[in-house]
DNA sequence: AACGGGGTACTCTGAATCGAGTATCCGGAA
DNA sequence: TTCCGGATACTCGATTCAGAGTACCCCGTT
């Protein structure tokens, strides 16, 4: 009945938050930044205040008070309603159940790779598995510190998951570099062809290729 | 200088395809899904003529010349500029060299995960590894056409890839099931005890947890 | 006492996104 | 012959997003 719109995962978020306790849409976001969930979500002002709008336009929550102190600006405190508790289980049983497709850019990119010439790629290619290496670093470290500080796994396997992701991603470029070096790469006969002429830029040459399937 | 706005890749992919040969925006779009690029790429007719309109605002796209057909609407024909061919060089240099974060909406659900009881989490990752098998079922065969029909690697690396993060995920899922069901999940008993009383919502229990970090 | 930096709590605006809708043409079936 | 479905080529409006900006407070410094 309410799943009209079910695209920012923050809305979720802010869900899940008042399902705890009734708060204001700056404490929401003051909760979910204590809990390193900025890492999981898109989280800034502009959508938060637009996406607690809709959830009250759409009945999921309601506002319970609005208070102010001093003459700072009013503070309207949220709470979820019925409709809200049954939104927020659906949404969560879907975006667990049910893969999708996120379109990673580095998979755009990936799409595009004739556009550049293979030499270059290849460096690339090698700046990128550097990033990712200190990125995994940094994130084993963090690992540590949450299994000294004795924060349960419950707690982390976000972090976990996106650390599995990135060292596939990890593998696959490095895959990648050793069989372009080695020239093994089905395609890279064509693929260097059409950047013989020039430099850096290749104006010609339409990848035509054939007709796939 | 006019790197103000790379978030949709979509425009990317009008720069590249303008690279090509100078088209209409229909005509490109036609152009990506013959070539199976709305597998990685947002493409919808909205965002396409906002896309490009932005492009030709910018100066790295230009209207070559408007021709109609019989009563049909005018098309436009762009061919792409100069500054267009350095932003499209420098663009993809930038997306393959330089990771980013993507927010992938299963990350977002995993740190949800308190929010459902553990026997649903179960349920529900079990449902989900069974898409994920299926896709990746439905991914090779697609690789074995695609090998079939001789189209060089260089033109299906982004499917890879694809496949490459979908099996980390299927393990990631797998090992996870394993593990809540094993009982030796950490934070188990906490996530079980606060699903305790009711059947299957807690309105209940703050995960407080100790402040991280 | 005045000042500055950091935190609180939003607001505003312009851009981006999406999908449905429109209007036309074409080819084949009834 | 006429109708119908599908392709062509966009257009429009309603959200949604992003992030800079505003206004205030508190606290320590000079």
């Amino acid at each position: 009945m309410s799943s009209r719109k079910r695209s920012n995962p923050l809305a979720l978020a802010v869900l899940i938050c008042l399902f705890e306790r009734p708060m204001h849409p700056y404490e929401v976001a003051a909760t979910l930044r204590q809990r390193h969930k900025q890492e999981s979500l898109r989280l800034n002002y502009g959508s938060l205040y637009a996406v607690v709008a809709s959830l009250e336009k759409r009945g999921l929550i309601a506002p319970q008070a609005t208070m102010r102190e001093g003459r700072l600006p009013e503070r309207t405190v949220y709470a979820v309603t019925e409709s809200g508790k049954i939104e927020a289980h659906d949404w969560m049983t879907e975006l667990v159940s049910t893969p999708v497709n996120d379109y990673p850019s580095f998979e755009a990119a990936l799409s595009f790779l004739p556009a550049l010439p293979p030499g270059d790629v290849v460096d690339l290619l090698e700046e990128r598995a550097m990033h990712l290496k200190v990125e995994l670093a940094r994130a084993g470290a963090t690992r540590e510190l949450n299994e000294k500080a004795q924060l349960p796994r419950l707690f982390w396997v976000e972090d976990e998951f996106r650390v599995a992701l990135r060292e596939a991603e990890f593998d696959y470029v490095r895959r990648l570099i050793a069989e372009i070096k080695s020239g093994a790469f089905d395609g890279l006969e064509w693929w260097t062809e059409i950047h013989a002429s020039t430099e850096s830029q290749g104006t010609e040459a339409t990848p035509t290729g054939k007709a796939r399937r």
